[in-house]
DNA sequence: TTTCAGTCTGTGAACGCTCCCAGACTGATC
DNA sequence: GATCAGTCTGGGAGCGTTCACAGACTGAAA
């Protein structure tokens, strides 16, 4: 392969120095037409593409943003949105020309590199996702002052870290009203991990609606898998037999509770209406299919990103963006 | 933020030059063991981290490599398996301290960008996923030379284009022969596309169990989708009533495969055995669970980045890898 | 005519690293 | 004590950019 031409090339091709070659490549002011003209066809038949470590090393900008999975490795993309907002990320990011990084802080190890990461000024931007309350990861990017924003907010950390993320609480409200309209009056929920912004609001957004009618005795939380909806839902039954609906905090455990509840011999929706929260990809494949709440995923990816790179060109700070939910009703409940 | 420490600040502190921790760094020989303690203390001490820009300027290495994901931009990981692939190779890219970058190539703007990342040299290999037949990407890494691999083969490019994938052909032999032994008369199959090895090959392995019994009016054909699954069942059906059996080649194409025998009031697996493929996440939540095929997708992406590793690392030509197959067995068929 | 603001261009000096070469120092061998 | 191979170290050059600055040229205003 023939060595790649440099900018040196492209400005004798041109017949003009190094710094006009440079200032057309960085749409700088003050070139004349001629000299624009002369340089952007050199840059045509040499085939030139500009070094971005060359450029990385002067200006301390790296044109890449990394995003950090803060999930056990062994649960990272069990759900099925992550797909939705990786792809978002990287159609966005792609469109600025700023490529996505993508690592893992499941344990310590990864964490280190992560930090070993920022720290080395490989990435002008850190975009967290799934982080949950307290991770030491937060506090050593803050202490970097890399621009970091969150899909969904972190929790104890919503002032420091900017963040997009669907309206959890009114999602559960709107579910759970649902379920009272439809004249269901033993209402109980399976709630997602208490130290993630999805358990506890959408908690929130269910006791919202239900008042002092949601009794701790029909509440029981589970880990957004499907193993853990399945085994809230049998403790769900055992203790409140008479229940006739509950109202799951994603469609992964939803799924998980439907198939407890046949083996439980009860009729979905006949004996017991079933809500679940996300609008993923299981929902429509469970049987009966999911009545739900969608997320405005893609959205809430596309703020994000948005957010970032406010940050990153240093617009200043910026506010939490909050997309609305919908109701999305199918035969479960 | 104190100004990063850089390889002079940590010579300076260590008493030696440059090139001594150059040399410490880069695992050289030739440093005496004083030297060698000295350089280490005072990296510690300083908190030193290496600039992978200006060593990459010189090294013309990037210590990163861009996975690319050749789907049309909806489909793009609507299939639950790249989950699995792209935590894997994080995963064992991160422990050789290689990073990973994503990129899309769903149409013609993305793939001049790939192109440009590459030629630019951004990135010291290339993982391709699911690359179809005829795609112009492939050709022009060819000619950049530059260390390529593929999670799946890629058609027609299989002496080029080193891979891993699991033994397509033999899973589908085992499923059709499992469907076979079942006493099962009349089987039918959904395909993937024709343009992508897991379409062609599960349909080779198919047609190899049942010889001529395999005539063209039991093939449908679909798209990995789950509407395509629909469908092509709906075909099935309509064309050949009395049909007892069906193997589809993805799981998630069986999902929808199991909706239109249901609402044609088939009993499954009383009426008609359906048999998937990949033992995706959604073969557990179907109704009833899927009898599939599993693929060892975490050793087929482990044993992809160990071939790319090879190749960047010059380790002369790979051989592709084939890994087995097995059939789960639950309850559709 | 002079002055001046505005426009445009070229050049040297970084950025932080690795590579290579020259040279110093060891100890063993002739 | 000279020679030599092996070990170790320092420093100059260069990787391909951007940036700051100096200087040249314009045309309009004083």
């Amino acid at each position: 392969m023939a060595k790649r031409p440099t900018i040196h090339d492209v400005a004798a091709a041109a017949g003009v120095s190094r710094g006009t070659v440079s200032r057309v490549l960085n749409d700088d002011r003050y070139v004349s037409p001629a000299a624009h003209a002369a340089v952007r066809r050199a840059i045509a038949e040499t085939g030139y593409i500009v070094n971005r470590n060359a450029r990385s090393l002067v200006t301390q900008r790296t044109g890449s943003v990394v995003m950090v999975l803060s999930e056990p490795h062994e649960k990272v993309f069990e759900d099925p949105n992550y797909s939705t907002t990786i792809r978002t990320a990287i159609r966005r990011l792609g469109e600025r020309d700023v490529s996505l990084v993508i690592m893992l802080a499941g344990d310590d190890g990864d964490r280190e590199r992560v930090v070993r990461y920022v720290r080395g000024g490989h990435a002008d931007g850190v975009l967290l996702m799934s982080t949950h309350a307290g991770d030491p990861l937060v506090d050593e990017l803050e202490s970097l002052r890399i621009p970091a924003v969150a899909c969904g907010a972190v929790i104890g950390k919503e002032n420091v870290i900017p963040y997009a993320a669907a309206d959890d609480r009114e999602g559960a409200r709107q579910m759970t009203r649902y379920l009272v309209e439809q004249g269901r009056r033993k209402i109980a929920t399976i709630t997602g991990p208490m130290d993630t912004p999805g358990g506890i609001q959408r908690l929130e957004g269910f006791a919202d609606v239900l008042g002092r009618k949601a009794s701790r005795k029909l509440i029981e939380h589970g880990d957004w898998t499907q193993l853990s909806g399945e085994s809230a839902m049998a403790r769900l039954i055992e203790r409140t037999p008479d229940l006739d609906a509950v109202f799951v905090a994603s469609d992964l455990m939803a799924a998980g509770a439907l198939s407890t509840l046949r083996a439980a011999g009860r009729q979905v929706p006949g004996d017991v209406a079933v809500g679940g929260f996300d609008d993923s990809s299981v929902a429509a494949t469970t049987h009966p299919p999911l009545t739900t709440i969608r997320q405005p995923l893609a959205e809430v990816a596309e703020e994000t990103v948005r957010l970032l790179l406010t940050l990153v060109d240093g617009g200043g700070p910026v506010d939490p963006v909050i997309l609305p939910t919908r109701l999305i009703v199918r035969e479960s409940a």
